[in-house]
DNA sequence: TCCAGGTGTGTACAAGTGTTCACTGATGTG
DNA sequence: CACATCAGTGAACACTTGTACACACCTGGA
């Protein structure tokens, strides 16, 4: 009696993927939510749910795809802030930490999807890492800062700084959101560990 | 009717833990596993399980003592065969490897539980990674190969190096586990990531 | 205007869930 | 030997789960 239905197309959709993901930042992992649990979190009938999607999985999916934008509009910002060469590490470090912070929900989800039980979201994740890391690789060869490398060893250090980057989101999640002190340091740290593949990355002999 | 009742003291349990660990060796993730199905796959009735854990997570918090001793014995043998340093990379990667296709099941409940949603589970995995990079940082002085570094930076290199090769643990879980080619990728890749942090540390000023 | 299709709702049901209870038998200690 | 304890069992509970069905509404194109 007191519906409204579709105010707007897909807004149903956005807020069932919103539950989702409300509830894996309120700690849930993302394997145990059922199909109710998240309708009930959305104040949607049970029933509305497969109007948008077959089942978690599918809804794991779409989200991997809006975590790619998310990831995308990061890329974007961290390029525009490589201006000199100088405080790249640090600022571009300290550009994903910011954005981890503004979508932590967003990274939590993608931390268990690396290891999920959807092979799909693990392969969306991965081929997003794989995509970073080529793109850093061109970034690079455009700034003319590894002309002494080969393509293999370039995409080498690039997959490792990806990596070194990545590997800190456990560490972000796990203090508190609002834990600056805690949060400064992991920045700094994983900054010293971008520094440490550069010296390593300057030093690397190619053949 | 049927029944042995307590052969061995602790065979139930046994039974349980080892079948948490097979559904999670056959593609589940641990955080979606119930009661019921676990007890069921172990043999049991699901009154039993209470003889011996107080819900999944207790079983988790137990489990990962046990991976405790795994990765314990991991690095036993690793610190054997650090002979001469020059295939010392190379060879302590490899036993990761050997170590992890020994114990999947393992190494899939480490890799899921770094992102799960037991605090307590992950505060385990966080100090096991801890205690490895502490050792290693030991090993390095020992061997005097890093002579150069103060303790901070020091720290800082193996933290990366023990970072560097978890991160190929989705890696290797991600191929299949009689993938020899793949997994001689993978390895090959790590080591050169082990590489080029050394090549790092050699060059890496302190202070 | 009408009507097809997308979206939201309520009801229903069988199957599965965690947990409690009272029981039974084996085991080690006094 | 007797007996308290431990570790196993089956039956039962109240509840949740995924999914199906029939219906109601709104909207856009013919």
């Amino acid at each position: 009696m007191t519906q409204k239905q579709r105010r707007k197309p897909g807004e149903t959709r956005d807020k069932l993927m919103r539950a989702a993901l409300d509830l894996v930042g309120k700690g849930r992992h993302f394997a145990s939510l059922g199909i109710r649990e998240v309708t009930r979190q959305a104040g949607v009938v049970p029933t509305s749910f497969y109007r948008h999607f077959r089942n978690m999985d599918d809804l794991g999916l779409q989200l991997v795809d809006e975590l790619g934008l998310v990831l995308r509009r990061m890329m974007r910002e961290t390029r525009a802030n490589a201006s000199q060469a100088e405080k790249l590490m640090s600022e571009s470090v300290a550009t994903f930490v910011s954005h981890v912070q503004a979508n932590r929900s967003f990274f939590l989800f993608m931390a268990q999807g690396m290891a999920g039980e959807s092979r799909a979201v693990q392969d969306a994740i991965r081929s997003e890492m794989r995509f970073f890391s080529s793109e850093l690789a061109n970034d690079l060869r455009r700034l003319r800062l590894v002309d002494h490398l080969n393509d293999s060893d370039l995409n080498m250090v690039c997959d490792l700084v990806v990596r070194a980057v990545a590997f800190s989101l456990p560490d972000l999640l796990w203090v508190s959101p609002d834990d600056g002190y805690q949060t400064d340091l992991i920045r700094e740290q994983t900054t010293r560990y971008l520094q440490l593949i550069f010296v390593g990355a300057a030093n690397w002999k190619s053949q």
